[in-house]
DNA sequence: CAAGATTCCTGGTGGC
DNA sequence: TGCCACCAGGAATCTT
């Protein structure tokens, strides 16, 4: 589930419920993790407290004492749930980091498409994962102008373009169609061909939508915690995205699936413009 | 170099 | 109900 406005509300969660909180003991369950990832064990963190979490673009950065990182990537299917004490064990939870009290924080992955790697703190920047991103969406570097430059020559189409990391960060398949969709711009629209007022407009429909999204998500705090172990993230409600068939909030026409990148992407017709 | 295709996995859904 | 094809919110790694 988790495009940039869930890995935000799931830091903001993490740092709600677990921070400074010492790690009492460390479970992994030695399955392997997405290619490209090492394989990297997380018990030296037992006995350090967590001191800060931060997000970068879909990573989320948990910083110990000890001077310790651990780097958590939620891919497809990942989630990071605050345990309580006598909470059962679920399937595919590969990493629980067990809080003195009996809770954990618990890190689990059915697909096994996200990651989990231990760094020393000074040097978790120079990772691999977190080299060649692009701004964050929500920082003043996003801009309209750095948007159209990024956009100059580039043959791809626009909805794939916002998806590429290295352009703009924690974009992903949902958001990308609710971008366009409120930029009333056509998603196959050839990048090169976005015009700067276009790009001014996706770039703040961009940080809106997904404001919106981490404001959403926020209320669902709570139930992070849930002694049921609530799951499944608030779900904004979306104006395009899985709703092929449908009429356009906006315009009343039929809204469309296509393919791009292998990709769905959902768009109107009426309403939105190449 | 850019862009498209394939790949890693499990689980949910819809058709028969 | 069971079986099966197909699809899924990510991103690395290939091929073209």
């Amino acid at each position: 589930m988790p495009e940039l406005p869930e890995v935000e509300t799931t830091r903001r969660a993490i740092e709600r419920f677990c921070l400074g909180r010492a790690v009492a003991g460390v479970r992994a369950s030695g399955a392997r993790m997405r290619v490209g990832s090492r394989r990297t064990s997380a018990a030296p963190l037992t006995g350090a407290a967590l001191a800060a979490v931060r997000r970068r673009a879909k990573f989320l950065l948990l910083d110990f004492t000890g001077g310790s990182t651990l780097l958590v990537h939620l891919g497809m299917t990942g989630t990071l749930r605050c345990a309580a004490p006598g909470d059962a064990p679920r399937t595919h939870d590969h990493l629980t980091l067990r809080f003195e009290d009996g809770g954990a924080l618990v890190f689990n992955d059915p697909r096994r498409f996200g990651l989990y790697e231990l760094w020393p703190t000074p040097r978790v920047e120079a990772s691999p994962h977190l080299g060649g991103l692009g701004p964050e969406p929500l920082s003043a570097a996003f801009t309209g102008a750095a948007l159209h430059a990024a956009s100059r020559g580039r043959r791809i189409a626009l909805k794939p373009l916002l998806m590429d990391p290295s352009v703009v960060v924690g974009v992903g398949n949902i958001y990308a169609s609710e971008a366009c969709h409120r930029a009333r711009l056509d998603p196959r629209l050839a990048a090169a061909r976005l015009s700067r007022d276009g790009a001014d407009r996706l770039a703040r429909e961009t940080r809106a939508v997904l404001r919106a999204a981490i404001r959403a998500g926020g209320t669902t705090l709570r139930d992070f915690t849930a002694p049921d172990g609530a799951r499944g993230y608030f779900r904004i409600k979306l104006s395009v995205y899985d709703r092929a068939g449908l009429a356009c909030g906006r315009c009343g026409g039929t809204i469309r699936r296509i393919v791009q990148a292998q990709r769905a992407s959902f768009y109107c017709p009426g309403c939105q413009r190449r």
